[in-house]
DNA sequence: GCCGTTTTCGGCCCGACTGTTTTCAGTCG
């Protein structure tokens, strides 16, 4: 049965075909974008061709409905079938080689009959490609690099690595003279779960002041290899496989550069149109005049940004904060002056999952208080693994029991300071089962289930698991409800239309697990829960102190599903939180 | 192939960089 990551990827790959056929950029550019929209999607491809919803999707119209129709019902698709009959699908692991596009790749083919990277590289290592038309043995070198940097790095990273990464290369251009300002942007700033390179942006007074900056950023220590070094632009790859890319542009043009490299290329594309709407064409640089053919007048004075606020002003449109910026009804929204009111790292009050060295944690429940105290919590729940988890050392009932006497004990230490609830993290196990009885979760403070083991199950198994948990009584918060893990493990399968219905009826709380590796629920599922009135908590999950840093990842990702402050529990001062524990008893 | 309160046909992404050119094609984001 083909999920609907399947027939992304199909699409994906048909895109890709077209490309190297040579096909219209535009045609190729539809598929990919109902690949993206059908990644993006939050619920079943299946269900909505049920209700025959396929075409009122973005960027489905009634050709790629009939084609997922197919897909669904014969797991297979006719056209991709012809496609792979005419163009090898080795060619576009070519394509993904950096430097290498579909007509190289196309080249390659023709003359030399290589579908696949192994056979280029050993033709690129006997010098074969050089004499090729358009090659030459810089190019041919460049294949081969591209080759080595792939192997390095496989897709996109995990924000978790990227973002830290980034931010010490923005900090040291920041130090350099003549930089008036700097920015992370691309979907870093977007606060995307996962990052396929990284973007920076440098402001000066006078491009003069470029070049300099430029040097230093290819020179640096952390820099693998240099990709491109100009006057304005330059990309590296780091020695994590990561890519960097570095612009510098004077201050008179930050808001328009800012703006477009934020992306993402949807939201960009409406404000293009926005723009041409009101006569003006929109670019990195600048508002231009146009006429009534869209041709840009030359001799019109050009309209300079130097924020992002002004930009969006020229428009007609109120800031839009750059989570929101994927083209998913931001822009609407704007325009009606009803954009979320979005929560902020500032509004965190508690933080509900967080294990002890009495399971799989490395700090004791003192520890712990005193470091989540540092970092401003007013309030947090212990959650220790509950018995069945053995690998992670899970509580059987006495233990259980008995870290509730210390948690009791570290609360009245701590008194005046932070206060510190006693919960679990059960686990749903594969029976579907829940891994105390009654009446020990009935001595808790707050109960998280959640799923660990059996996570490749069937859709109806892990569906009834999540049920037991949700219609439980004592049972509070499902924990990282699609157990998946970036980037090596797929988020279960479960018929979350179900889910989420049950999770609403009884009341439950879903978390947005803030640790990067697993940020679940992601932001499609969060927008979803607060359109359904479904209250989230944002936590951390963590098992040593250090985690308790990780909270921004998952504010940014409830940022991203348009969360405000009041969709999430842990927001909650001190007080409510316990008169909302006590409301559930 | 999608999309539309300027259009159901004719638009859709274009600018910087590189390497091979001999004025430009291919790639990338």
């Amino acid at each position: 049965m083909l999920t609907n990551r399947d027939i992304a990827d199909i699409f994906e790959k048909c895109a890709n075909l077209l490309q190297l056929k040579g096909e219209s950029i535009h045609r190729y550019l539809a598929y990919q974008r109902a690949a993206e929209t059908i990644r993006e999607l939050p619920r079943d491809l299946r269900a909505i061709s049920a209700e025959k919803g396929l075409v009122d999707l973005p960027n489905i119209g009634k050709t790629l409905a009939e084609k997922i129709d197919e897909m669904l019902t014969t797991g297979k698709l006719a056209f991709y079938e012809k496609l792979t009959a005419e163009i090898p699908v080795g060619l576009i692991d070519i394509m993904n080689i950096n430097g290498v596009g579909p007509k190289k790749a196309m080249l390659f083919y023709q003359e030399l009959g290589i579908t696949t990277v192994e056979a280029l590289k050993s033709a690129a290592a006997a010098g074969k490609l050089r004499d090729l038309p358009g090659m030459g043995a810089k190019s041919e070198q460049k294949v081969l690099e591209g080759i080595a940097s792939l192997s390095r790095h496989t897709g996109r990273i995990s924000i978790g690595i990227a973002l830290p990464s980034a931010q010490a290369i923005l900090d040291e251009l920041l130090r350099l003279p003549n930089v008036l300002e700097g920015a992370l942007a691309g979907s870093i700033r977007r606060g995307k779960p996962t990052i396929g390179d990284i973007d920076i942006l440098i402001a000066v007074a006078d491009m003069a002041h470029a070049p300099a900056i430029m040097d230093y950023f290819v020179a640096m220590p952390i820099v693998a290899r240099i990709l491109g070094h100009g006057e304005t632009k330059s990309s590296i790859e780091l020695q994590n496989g990561l890519q960097a890319d570095l612009r510098v542009l004077v201050k008179q043009k930050w808001g328009t550069a800012l703006n477009y490299f934020s992306g993402s290329k949807e939201h960009n594309v409406r404000m293009r149109q926005l723009a041409l709407a009101k006569g003006l064409s929109l670019n990195e640089h600048a508002f231009s005049p146009v006429d009534a053919d869209g041709n840009i007048l030359e001799d019109a004075p050009k309209i300079y940004c130097d924020t992002e606020e002004a930009v969006y002003a020229q428009v007609g449109l109120p800031f839009i904060p750059p989570e929101l910026r994927e083209d998913a009804g931001e822009i609407e929204a704007a325009q009606r002056g009803e954009l979320p009111n979005l929560i902020t790292l500032n509004d965190i009050k508690g933080d509900l999952h967080m294990h002890t060295t009495y399971s799989d944690g490395v700090a004791s429940i003192q520890q712990m208080a005193e470091e989540a105290y540092a970092r401003g919590r007013q309030y947090i729940v212990i959650t220790d693994h509950s018995r069945s988890l053995g690998i992670a050392n899970g509580l059987s009932i006495e233990r259980l029991l008995a870290q509730q006497a210390e948690v009791r004990h570290v609360d009245a230490l701590m008194y005046g300071k932070i206060r510190v609830f006693h919960g679990t993290e059960m686990d749903i196990n594969a029976d579907g089962s829940l891994d105390y009885p009654d009446d020990v979760l009935a001595k808790l403070d707050f109960v998280i289930a959640s799923l660990h083991v059996s996570l490749r199950q069937d859709r109806d198994k892990i569906t009834q698991r999540l049920l037991n948990a949700i219609q439980n009584p004592h049972v509070d918060m499902i924990g990282h409800l699609t157990a998946r893990y970036i980037p090596d493990r797929e988020p279960v399968d479960a018929d979350m239309d179900v889910v989420f219905d049950s999770v609403k009826a009884h009341g439950k709380v879903l978390e947005i697990n803030a640790n990067p590796r697993r940020l679940d629920i992601d932001a499609s599922y969060v927008r979803r829960a607060v359109d359904m009135g479904i209250l989230l908590a944002i936590n951390t999950d963590a098992h040593q102190p250090s985690h308790l840093d990780l909270m921004p990842y998952g504010v940014m990702t409830a940022r991203r599903g348009w969360a405000e402050a009041r969709h999430v529990l842990n927001t909650y001062p001190t007080d409510e939180f316990i008169k909302w524990m006590e409301s559930k008893r």
